[in-house]
RNA sequence: GGCGCCGUCGCCAAGUGGUAAGGCAGAGGUCUGCAAAACCUUUAUCACCAGUUCGAAUCUGGUCGGCGCCUCCA
């Protein structure tokens, strides 16, 4: 089987061929470094994490690597409003119409923080933002999520040179001119030439420029044209240059990063749909400007997260930061959310839309749910199997040796989910592929003796069977980034969870459950009964096994 | 206005030419002192219209509805 990969840039489905087998150079888009990430943010990492490792389960040498914007107006800008305080006139600006009082002590919170740090210290407050939130990006925001480690986060402050360099041959090729201290790349005069420009995206640069008014005052030759360097303006952040001191415009250092980073071309290039244009559009132009060569094979674009069928936005106010996600779900569930979803159609939640029947629920609350619900499933599922497999080894009939059942289905577990995995990434077919293999799972676990005896192999042949499964599923369940090691960790975390979120007492939980239990062997059966409604209605619900009794907490 | 995407069972969501994966909810059953666990069975012709084809949810044209990008944006 081989790998098959959307393609952006061709627009349809193709072969992956790496360019030096078996590596795979892999450069995402990472953030700019203004504010706290979001769950779109998330969505981004959380589903090119499932793509790397899949990767590196098919054996390929994986060079990943994600950037870090550190230098950008909205970045100046925020140092700028924290440069005027909380009484400053920037708190009427449009873009905080929304702002909640909530959202607003928290922001006055962290603008503060980051004066702090910024005492004492010699370096633009620009500076200290990025760097505060870099932090928060790594100890706070994606901590929780175990996302693969790129092998480099370059930012931008760190590739100064790179990008002069870089700019200098674009010019030195006739692509770029500069226009009193800034440098814009022609697009014209590149199109002209090569024909290429808007292939991506696209969009037609005869239209673009018909359609195009360049106001007299304008420093740019044409309209599709884009600034490559900007001046320095006073209080700014800058570096020197041929040009004067500046910045490095918002498109260029990915380019340069990328391509200093992982050669040229490389493999595959990531990032969110509304990067298409014109960032990656105008990255292909300057990389493929200046090394007059391809820049990157393979294109593949995130669709977005939404909130009642709208993209969410920081100025409409509707989007959930990853600090607030992680109130509502632990990390592992907004995982499993992300992969139910192929990588490239939208997630939408809803905040008007029926819900399991309840009119007005959030869909964000229902999503969460069932992933809890899922996920128990799926960690239940593997931890009976984990204790039978224990308890067979304690007494002795250790199925060590003994040949798994021949069990089309069991292979047929690991074979779906490549196939699924192969074609586009489609890991809402990998996590379906997952769930019939638990139902393999459980009924190879809870097979009655009899007819456990019957299987060619004899009753020890389940055992076996159920050690197959489950190592198959761990190691399925470990490419997807979900929990892969004990599974009554993982639903011990989910509980705890759960348990805090309705404030309940574990203590209290256990007390009444050893009552219960301490009836039922009066078989006083009314009491019993009594207490499982009682802790039902504050939202525990019981199952009684063999073992003992075990308890979770309901959802909703 | 330009470019592009989407519309699949009550809800979520796969499926890009061969006769609709999976999940949730619903119904029936096995098991169980009871139990919302587990397992089994069951529930759609794919927004609409017209074409192409032996055959289309899948291709073409059109209609309606929703969205994205074109300014910062995962």
């Amino acid at each position: 089987m081989s790998l098959r990969i959307y393609n952006v840039l061709t627009q349809q489905k193709e072969t992956f061929a790496p360019i030096q087998p078996p590596q795979v150079n892999f450069y995402l888009c990472g953030v700019t470094v203004y504010g706290r990430s979001h769950i779109g943010h998330l969505r981004c990492f959380l589903s090119f994490d499932a793509i790397l490792r899949y990767f590196r389960y098919r054996d390929y040498d994986v060079r990943f690597v994600r950037n870090f914007t550190d230098i950008d107006d909205k970045i100046i800008a925020r140092a700028a409003e924290i440069s005027a305080g909380p009484e400053g006139a920037w708190r009427q600006d449009e873009a905080y119409a929304n702002y909640d009082d909530a959202m607003w002590s928290e922001r006055l919170d962290e603008d503060a923080l980051i004066r702090e740090r910024a005492a004492g210290q010699d370096r633009h407050l620009a500076e200290v933002v990025a760097d505060y939130f870099i932090d928060v990006f790594h100890n706070e925001d994606f901590q929780p999520f175990d996302l693969v480690a790129p092998m480099s986060e370059p930012r931008v402050s760190q590739y100064i040179p790179q990008i002069i360099a870089l700019i200098e041959k674009i010019m030195a090729n006739g692509f770029a001119y500069e226009s009193a201290g800034d440098v814009y790349f022609d697009v014209p005069t590149y199109h002209a030439k090569t024909q290429s420009y808007g292939r991506l995206s696209g969009r037609d640069v005869a239209q673009m420029l018909e359609g195009a008014r360049v106001a007299p005052s304008d420093k740019k030759r044409s309209g599709p044209d884009f600034v490559l360097w900007k001046q320095a303006r006073p209080g700014e952040p800058s570096w020197p240059s041929p040009w004067g001191d500046g910045r490095p415009g918002w498109h260029i250092e990915c380019s340069a990063m990328s391509v200093e980073e992982l050669g040229q071309p490389f493999d595959i290039h990531g990032g969110g749909k509304d990067l298409i244009f014109p960032h990656h559009e105008n990255e292909i132009a300057q990389s493929e400007a200046a090394a007059q060569m391809p820049y990157c094979h393979t294109w593949m674009h995130n669709g977005f997260i939404t909130v009642d069928g709208v993209k969410m936005s920081k100025s409409l106010g509707n989007f959930i930061t990853i600090a607030e996600g992680l109130k509502m779900a632990p990390p592992e569930v907004w995982r499993y959310i992300v992969l139910s979803t192929h990588y490239a159609n939208p997630i939408d939640f809803s905040r008007t839309r029926e819900v399991q029947g309840a009119q007005g629920t959030e869909v964000v609350r229902g999503s969460i749910d069932i992933a809890f619900d899922r996920l128990e499933y799926f960690y239940e599922s593997l931890q009976k199997a984990a204790q039978q497999l224990a308890e067979a080894a304690v007494d002795g009939s250790d199925a060590a040796g003994q040949a798994p059942v021949d069990d089309a289905r069991v292979d047929a577990i690991k074979a779906q989910f490549c196939a699924a995995m192969d074609d586009d990434f489609n890991t809402a077919r990998a996590v379906a592929t997952i769930g019939e293999g638990m139902k393999v799972l459980n009924e190879f676990c809870d097979m009655k003796a009899k007819a456990a005896a019957k299987l060619p192999g004899g009753a020890s042949a389940r055992l076996s069977t159920v050690a197959k499964i489950a190592d198959i599923l761990r190691e399925v369940l470990g490419v997807l980034g979900l929990p892969a090691g004990d599974p009554t960790a993982v639903l011990e975390g989910l509980r705890d969870f759960s348990v805090a979120q309705r404030g309940l007492d574990r203590a209290w939980i256990e007390a009444q459950i050893d009552a219960r239990l301490a009836a039922r062997d009066a078989r006083d059966w009314a009491r019993s009964d009594e207490i499982r409604d009682a802790l039902l209605a504050a939202g525990v619900a019981l199952r009684d096994g063999p073992k003992g009794t075990a308890w979770k907490v309901l959802r909703g």
